[in-house]
DNA sequence: CGGCAATAAATAGCATGCTATATAATGCAG
DNA sequence: CTGCATTATATAGCATGCTATTTATTGCCG
């Protein structure tokens, strides 16, 4: 018996994630941005300042990955990183007003592209996939 | 009003899709096999010969991508690549003794991933979360 | 048949993500 | 107060995925 790929949620959420991603590129890369990075500045958004350890717990990806993303949006201009005041082994990152700039049109970017992917569901179908997914998550977590 | 990244199905989708390579990952690492190996042995195991064009259509990944992953199977010794023999262009993706052999073990190991990740669902609840994201999927496509 | 568009792969360059390891600062145990 | 485990970042190395470009072959049009 075939394994069959479009049966399994693994392979439905990779090819789901892949096309989300390509999808957002599209939107936001016009603006200077990736992907990860605008992950990153939602949460910056939310709280300028935050640290890499932070963004990691928040965001729940590796700590390595943290760094190069910061990394690349340092170059990039979108933050700049200080020592923290309290802590020698840490560094805030503060948003630069480019990265502050970007909110709007970013978050814009975004929820259409979140609409554009769920346009052909219902109110009640939106509603039903993200709880799915979120309960995935937790049982994977 | 904040963008919530909770109740962004780009985001979930992105985290899922994280969760889900990692947990296949642990399983399937010890069998020599990489996530997207695994993937591309799928379509291998159900038809042996197919060309890198082949692949791309079924895996609608692009074909640079699928140029890469294949040419790390080869080096890993999954399948060998031999010249199309109506179409100088091509070479045909052969499965190895190697990559035939862990057919049974890697599409168990997908299988327990799969399972493990939707444990807290009952079976009406995985077909609807089937079905959405397939919906989602052929609306970005 | 000769030229040119289309097709199949390969390659370059980059972003995201991972594991594993290294470095440096902190902070607590004794 | 010293020493060691913990914590915060950084770095190395790799896989996956993308876009853009290159190379080689095919195949059709005139």
């Amino acid at each position: 018996m075939a394994f069959d790929k479009s049966h399994s949620a693994g392979y439905l959420a990779n090819h789901l994630a892949r096309l989300f991603a390509q999808g957002l590129q599209g939107r936001i890369g016009p603006l200077g941005l990736a992907p990860a990075q605008f992950m990153t500045l939602l949460e910056l958004w939310a709280e300028d300042g935050l640290t890499q350890a932070d963004l990691v717990a928040r965001l729940d990806v590796e700590q390595a990955t943290m760094a190069n993303t910061l990394a690349r949006m340092e170059r990039d201009g979108l933050i700049h990183r200080l020592p923290h005041p309290d802590d020698g082994r840490a560094r805030q990152n503060w948003l630069t007003s480019k990265g502050t700039a970007l909110r709007i049109p970013a978050t814009e970017a975004a929820r259409a592209q979140n609409e554009h992917a769920l346009r052909g569901l219902d109110a009640t179908e939106r509603q039903d996939l993200l709880a799915l997914m979120r309960r995935v998550i937790a049982a994977m977590k």
